[in-house]
RNA sequence: GGAUGGAUUCCCGAGUGGCCAAAGGGGGCAGACUGUAAAUCUGUUAGCGACGCUUUCGAAGGUUCGAAUCCUUCUCCAUCCA
């Protein structure tokens, strides 16, 4: 009998709350669970963020365990206004199911859907077509309103305002839950901890109306020394999509790293063995960087595989060894004429989006943070022709210590 | 539905007729120090063909030589009353 899952996840720090730890820790050991997680489709990529979440879902699969996928389409239509108020765009239909379908793509590099193995559902196939009065009659009546409201993630919102549509999510994702339990048994839920109260909805509704026993279980979410949530850049997210996050930028996220995080890290992305995970994370002052390498190349392996995680590190420390190019960094290539003529730095470091305007990078030309093939460039309207490129026909612009891109003429 | 208060730049938040591209803080970026870390210090942080020009203070109009600031209408938010 190989080591209980829930032993496994607490172990490498997964686990932040459970509903019944100990029930939970004997139904893993002795029976084949089938648990849930949801996912809103709000975008065509998971995040950094989702990954913790799939990182459990592939350990509890390992052990043996039924993984369901929830889409969030039916909740993902009315768009979850807790957020920002501005961006609330409206997601068509279509979106949304493209969103679905590429969540669903990346979710099958990790998870095995095939054979039953996991199932991949949708609460839209519920959630879109419910009668609101059969709904209230069926399920509204198994809340009480004074207890969700003493519910933390409710008292924080009381003080802001919060919305009707707000304050029926827990009572839609409980009946997910119920829905899943229903369909297929699925009588636990996992998820990031600011699901909790929602999970516990769920968990309550099964318990009460179908008297059978439910669980939630809830993961630390990754967060910075700031309180920050991890996974998130002032650009935008860390995207497992290598269209929109590159590979060579997801390992450098992982690279740069805060020492006090390394640990943390490596436990819950990465499958390293546990032993090699304490030792790593007791490395001191310099040596901590070996410890951030193995982070980011196994998380970038697990993500975009071997071949791409040996791109990036060998790009990594050759540009951060001895400044060398190599193929594998951003690179943006010009047609001959273009060059020929001369393009200023100022274009080279917009087009290699190193500087959000001109103004920008003015800015940070004047202030000394550029250097071109290793020389510091100050003069704003510096002009580069083929003349300047390095006998490998390639201009290597830096900026400040870690933005590298590399300039190319079409062959 | 009624009363009152509010909406300012990436975020929080000053500013109530010209000295406002708009204080201060946070965050970001760059420089110094370092280990591609943290902390600290310095500079910077709307755009542009840049000692000037253009756009920006919820939206649309108006008053004025001149508006983030005054007036009108509208939208949204908060609190109280119903």
């Amino acid at each position: 009998m190989s080591t209980n899952v829930y032993d496994i996840l607490k172990e490498r720090g997964f686990i932040e709350q459970t509903t019944h730890e100990d029930e939970i820790r004997e139904i893993l050991g002795k029976e084949r669970v089938t648990f849930y997680i949801g996912f809103d489709a709000t975008a065509d990529s998971l995040t950094a963020g989702h990954f913790l979440t799939v990182m459990a879902m592939m350990h509890m699969q390992r052990a043996g365990h039924r993984p369901i996928a929830l889409l969030g389409g039916g909740t993902t239509m009315i768009g979850d206004p807790s957020g920002k108020s501005d961006m609330r765009t409206i997601m068509t239909k279509e979106t949304i199911q493209h969103n679905a379908d590429c969540f669903y793509e990346q979710l099958s590099k990790f998870i095995n859907f095939d054979n039953d193995n996991a199932i991949i559902a949708n609460n839209a196939d519920w959630l879109l077509n419910l009668n609101y009065v059969e709904f209230l009659r069926e399920v509204g009546v198994h809340f009480s309103v004074n207890k969700m409201l003493t519910a933390e993630c409710y008292k924080q919102r009381m003080e802001k305002g919060l919305t009707f549509f707000e304050f029926n999510y827990m009572i839609m994702q409980s009946y997910d839950f119920l829905k899943l339990n229903q369909l297929y048994g699925c009588n636990l839920q996992l998820g990031g901890n600011d699901q909790w109260s929602n999970i516990l909805g769920g968990v309550d509704l099964i318990r009460r109306k179908e008297q059978k026993p439910a669980f939630g279980l809830t993961f630390k979410l990754l967060t910075t020394s700031e309180g920050i949530k991890m996974g998130k850049t002032m650009k935008g997210a860390v995207w497992l999509d290598p269209k929109k996050t590159s590979p060579y930028e997801f390992y450098q996220y992982w690279r740069n790293i805060e020492d006090v995080k390394v640990e943390e890290c490596l436990g819950l992305l990465t499958f390293l063995p546990m032993d090699e995970v304490r030792r790593l994370g007791a490395l001191k002052d310099a040596e901590i960087n070996h410890a951030k390498e193995v982070l980011a190349y196994e998380i970038t392996k697990i993500v975009h595989g071997e071949e791409e995680a040996n791109k990036a590190q060998e790009a990594a420390r050759a540009l951060f060894g001895g400044g060398k190019k190599s193929e594998d960094i951003p690179t943006t290539t010009y047609p001959a004429d273009r060059f020929e003529a001369g393009i200023d730095l100022i274009t080279l470091l917009v087009d290699g989006k190193m500087a959000t305007s001109r103004s920008d990078a003015r800015r940070t030309i004047e202030q000394g943070g550029v250097t071109v093939n290793e020389v510091k460039v100050t003069e704003i309207d510096k002009v580069f022709t083929p003349g300047d490129f390095d006998s490998e026909g390639a201009l290597l612009v830096k900026k400040g210590k870690k933005a590298y891109h590399c300039f190319k003429i079409t062959e």
